[in-house]
RNA sequence: GCGGUCGUGGCGAAGCUGGUUAACGCAUCGGAUUGUGGCUCCGACACUCGCGGGUUCGAGCCCCGUCGAUCGCCCCA
């Protein structure tokens, strides 16, 4: 049996959905810029083991990768996120050497994540991130967090919430990660299924535990803040210094931990509040890395980005009503209201075009009425309409929609009419080159 | 990967305990208005009811499977 559909968990994108995303793309473009971010664009794919390393216990990459093996033996995979690849590019063109440490990269990216799909979880989705490589000092922290906050507080969002904890340096996490499995040894045994499979892959997740959340072991289990050295905290109270300097709100949230494994001292998740968000609510997320740079074959540098879901984004200004689109209009409409007027509809339509006129036309197939009721829907300022009597004499009837104003001129004066009618500022006596905003 | 709900023309949406031509609204097209739209009225076009199989004299309605969406869990963007 065949099947036409689009896979589960992709989506085809075009009308008003896409020039949503066109209208996010443009303000990450504009906002980049303005913030000293530098585009990186990397494969779609790359070796497995660019994702996958020694010991990692993400759900990400270990259930959800597309893996697929190519003509041979490579093992390839299809990237589930965005900061990996963009490292490993980072390392292999020695952009380290860079003399302006840090550096400022931005990506726009589609991820591949075999999950079962639900609003707000496609198993291909888009992220839009950034990544601040080469210096390790909290107000950058601060700053990629702000970064995000301004990007879709300029879109609009406001019912946000954001978390943020402290993972603490490697030694830290490891001692941490050790002290919770010997401190969960026995008692894991009576603990749900889920924990059970947590105390395996991510011990830290089962203090998230709804089910098991009384449990004495729970409630007395080691706390990763006294895990943490000296450094670690006051590394992270300088972020939260840096952070409140900004008016940004944040909320500790002491078991965040993120689901992949290379992050350590600060995580943060931003995450919509809204009612109607339903359950897949985090807009964006990231964090630091102190180790994934050297892992990937580089120097000893430190790096912090995060990653934000296109599609989340939606999501979320959908939930607040929030709508993107500027009203769509056009300049020109041409009506054929004779046969014979086609082929100067054609011509004319393309001259208009030309010169920047966003312009439509109609040959003679449909009825007057019709016709004008298809400049309607295009939002038309001008109509022209060619008819039989006009054609005769070289003249065409233009009416300004807005106003209803009606003339009847020479097809050589069409020009001069529509720079009347639709750029006030125009100079009568310059050439026909349209100069308003919506004609470039 | 687990559990629940759902899938009818381009869109929205009826369809009773299975029974002749599957409502209705919006949109589209034509006409009233032989060359002036956005209002109104009339008319027309368009769905083998996600797909496959089964039960039945007969299925959009029942059963099984499958694809997809959605909600919760899980996980995350």
């Amino acid at each position: 049996m065949s099947n036409y559909q689009v896979p589960r968990g992709t989506q085809d994108l075009f009308g008003d959905e896409l020039r949503k995303w066109h209208a996010i793309e443009a303000l990450i473009r504009q906002m980049t810029q303005v913030f000293g971010y530098d585009e990186i664009r990397t494969p779609e794919f790359e070796h497995t083991e660019v994702f996958k390393r020694e010991n990692d216990s993400s759900d990400v990459v270990n259930k959800e990768m597309y893996t697929f093996t190519d003509r041979g033996d490579r093992s390839l995979t299809l990237k589930p996120e965005g900061t990996a690849g963009l490292i490993r590019s980072f390392v292999e063109n020695k952009l380290y050497t860079s003399p302006d440490l840090p550096a400022k990269y931005y990506y726009v990216t589609p991820c591949f994540r075999y999950e079962r799909p639900q609003k707000g979880r496609m198993r291909i989705h888009h992220q839009f991130g950034v990544e601040i490589l080469g210096d390790k000092t909290p107000a950058i922290d601060a700053e990629v967090i702000l970064f995000g906050m301004q990007l879709v507080t300029t879109l609009g969002l406001k019912d946000l919430k954001v978390l943020i904890n402290t993972l603490g340096d490697s030694e830290s996490r490891a001692a941490y990660q050790k002290a919770l499995k010997e401190h969960f040894n026995e008692p894991i045994a009576h603990f749900c299924a889920d924990c059970q499979r947590r105390y395996e892959q991510n011990p830290l997740r089962i203090l998230d535990c709804k089910v098991d959340q009384d449990d004495p072991a729970m409630i007395n289990a080691p706390k990763l803040r006294d895990y943490l050295n000296d450094e670690s905290k006051a590394y992270f109270e300088s972020v939260l210094n840096f952070l409140k300097d900004t008016g940004i709100e944040v909320e500790i949230a002491d078991k965040l931990v993120r689901g992949l494994d290379y992050y350590t001292h600060t995580v943060f998740e931003v995450v919509s509040v809204n009612a109607s968000m339903g359950s897949q609510s985090t807009v964006f997320g990231g964090g630091r890395y102190d180790n994934l740079v050297s892992d990937l074959g580089g120097p000893a540098l430190s790096g912090i980005g995060f990653g934000m879901g296109i599609e989340r984004l939606l999501v979320a200004l959908e939930a607040e009503g929030i709508d993107l689109l500027e009203p769509q209009q056009s300049d020109v409409y041409i009506l054929t209201l004779d046969p014979s007027a086609s082929s100067l509809a054609f011509q004319l339509t393309n001259e208009l075009r030309m010169n920047g006129f966003i312009t439509h036309y109609d040959v003679y197939q449909k009825s007057f009425k019709s016709q004008f009721k298809s400049a309607d829907r295009k939002k038309a300022q001008v109509v022209i309409l060619l008819g039989e009597n006009e054609l005769k004499n070289n003249q065409v009837v233009m009416k300004h929609v807005a106003t209803q104003e009606q003339v009847t001129i020479a097809i050589d004066d069409i020009f001069h009419q529509l720079a009347h009618w639709l750029d006030p500022d125009h100079d009568e006596h310059c050439d026909h080159d349209h100069q308003g905003e919506s004609h470039v």
